[in-house]
DNA sequence: AACTATTTATAAGA
DNA sequence: TTCTTATAAATAGTT
């Protein structure tokens, strides 16, 4: 409409482009409220300018509403959406209340918090804490025999390597006194170095541990030698 | 643009409103195409008829693309499902890790899934559990002796009554047998009835328990005298 | 759904 | 941009 028919394809020139755009958009524009007005239909209309601007258009109950209804007919990205807002309003509060409740558990397991138990409850807590406490010195007792015969069986070893160079230095020192030759005796440093018996350590120095005591807020729930555990194993 | 103008109204004729829209509905879609071709801009168009059906064009950048970067302009309703989504994606995570880890820690604390310690946690451990014991078995003798002491006290109550109740019996049956008047012997039940002693049982039968064991999957980790406990505070 | 008298939109020019 | 105007398009009322 117009003096002359238009070809539908993309207007070559910028300027005349962006005239048209502008013209057809306002009328777009009022096509769409009349279409809204007269059928009361619901509409919404988008448009980006080539340039990028956003031009709107929606009837009374607002381009959300619209598209709200729009995305519950489509699927796509809503649904997504609404998983994540679905996940994050019913399974947060789950997973809040498990956590507490794990939280409540392990500072029974402790020992505190105990104003509620009844008498049977007191009791098989205690069961449970017995039980555990034997399983731990236990597996403790075991882990030290081990280590002690390890240590033991190092210390043999280490004593049979002491005798043997002992006696190749007595040897040797023989050696020199016959020859009375002062080169070679590197021998010395070999035996003073007594190699890795320190890292067996039983419960050593508790340096690490100290400073991992402040740290995540944990601390109300975590006894100082479960941290040093925990983030140690990630 | 027809015989005749017309107001710019609510079409109140059901058939002609519903003729109209679809007449301007094809227009409406006819001349989005056009600005989109003609002028390179994005469009979409959605239309719900007053009777609920959905009508849609979009450009073929397609609707989904259009919505996007229409909300992205925009703000509220996709900053929220944002902000669902980056709760979900970020926060999920790190309280399941947070679940796990006080999950290990019961474990722990009921002596399982100790193979990775090391001898200074078994210590650890060890006194954490010894602690909690004492404690646990403070409570509960203080709990025990509150309990004998309530028993002990409700006893000589009830043996106060009885004393009174048979004293006031022998008294009856001498008038009785004075009056030989064979009526009133309602005395004799209210003497059977020995009051609530019996809800104070000490650790008594294990039936309430037994059901809540195989519930909610958190047989693993819940003994199951917490689970009666938890299960009554919510 | 098709027709057509009219209104409306708009292309080109100012 | 906006206004004008000739003309193409859209469409209200009718069939």
């Amino acid at each position: 409409m117009g003096r002359g028919r238009v070809e539908m394809k993309r207007i070559e020139n910028k300027i005349s482009r962006q005239v048209t755009f502008s013209k057809r958009r306002s009328g777009l524009l009022k096509k769409t409220n009349e279409i809204s007005v007269l059928c009361d239909a619901e509409v919404a209309l988008i448009v980006f300018s080539p340039n990028g601007k956003l031009f709107e258009y929606s009837t009374q109950s607002s381009m959300e509403n619209i598209l709200e209804r729009y995305e519950s007919y489509s699927y796509a990205e809503r649904n997504l959406n609404t998983t994540y807002k679905e996940n994050w309003t019913v399974e947060y509060p789950k997973l809040m209340a498990r956590v507490e409740l794990l939280q409540r558990n392990i500072r029974h397991f402790m020992g505190e918090d105990l104003d509620a138990f009844n008498l049977r409850e007191f009791q098989g807590l205690e069961q449970q804490l017995d039980t555990a406490l034997k399983r731990v010195r236990s597996r403790k007792n075991q882990l030290m025999h081990e280590s002690i015969s390890q240590l033991q069986k190092k210390e043999k070893e280490l004593q049979e390597r002491n005798n043997l160079i002992s006696k190749k230095l007595k040897e040797n020192e023989k050696k020199q006194i016959v020859q009375t030759n002062p080169g070679q005796s590197s021998t010395m440093t070999f035996l003073l170095q007594s190699p890795s018996v320190a890292n067996l350590t039983i419960g050593g120095p508790s340096q690490a541990t100290d400073e991992s005591q402040n740290r995540d807020g944990y601390n109300a729930l975590m006894p100082p030698w479960m941290f040093h555990h925990v983030h140690n194993k990630g």
